[in-house]
DNA sequence: CATAATGATACTATAATTGTATCATTTGTC
DNA sequence: GACAAATGATACAATTATAGTATCATTATG
């Protein structure tokens, strides 16, 4: 029942680093180097973060990434859905055989409900909000 | 961000039918047949829950399982448990380098309220309930 | 032009999940 | 008592997801 998965924890630790260097462009080496993360790894998820608009990429020599939005406006939901895919808890596992009705069940109901109450409280995560801590 | 696996899954649909079957020994030959499952693996699930005291088995020819306890004393956080092991959605993943204070952060405060709340509801869910769907 | 960075992408390794196979043991039936 | 049909226990195999590596092309800096 894992939440979170590596690639995102590795992000927002990245993104909280690279907020702390506010404006500084910084290269994946030095990340790596001070996170102790695998290099080639980190990259690879640091461009998918470029790909999504949550980072800003800078090629050449001296290049590297900055936040390609404020602190606030990045919050852990955006990232979960970038690296686990949307955050749907499970579908109903009875519809195959023995419920079929999806409308009425309490199972479904509550599925749901919790699904809602998890995006809503992870959504209100931000990368601001962890460098405070 | 799966909350719940097959393992999971199949055995609440099995609990169910089981269930349905008021004090009939029923068996795994039975239980795949009616609900289109792999047969040895559910036999696994089910030789699992034997073993936790959710069900009770009866070995010998016309052989199989009943509920061990009421079907409103089943719970679908047992059942995860079981096969999930203990519903921890995920340690500070801050932990390592950045944050040190363990004690007074944000996130880790959202992630144990969160996880709290999704245990507290799943644990309204029982088989019974399930049945009156 | 050399170097040091990212972009894109294919590949590999490891771990978790899902499922199978087998042999021993128990019990009802002929 | 022999046989069939069930579970107990356990080892093994297959599949999928996660985690991580490697490589080559491209771009910018000095
Ligand atoms: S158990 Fe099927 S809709 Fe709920
Ligand atoms: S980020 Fe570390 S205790 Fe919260």
């Amino acid at each position: 029942m894992k939440l979170i998965t590596r690639d995102t924890d590795y992000a927002v630790r990245a993104l909280c680093l690279i907020a702390q260097r506010k404006g500084c462009i910084v290269s994946v080496k030095k990340l790596a180097l001070a996170l102790q993360l695998p290099r080639p790894f980190l990259r690879k998820i640091l461009q998918q973060l470029n790909k999504k608009k949550i980072l800003e990429s800078f090629k050449g020599q001296s290049g590297g990434f900055i936040l390609a939005k404020e602190p606030a406006k990045i919050f852990l939901t955006d990232i979960m859905r970038i690296f686990q895919g949307k955050p749907s808890l499970n579908e109903c596992f009875l519809k195959k055989i023995v419920c079929p009705h999806t409308g009425s069940c309490p199972l479904r109901k509550k599925i749901v409900k919790i699904e809602d109450y998890v995006l809503r409280e992870l959504g209100t995560v931000s990368i601001a909000l962890l460098l405070r801590s």
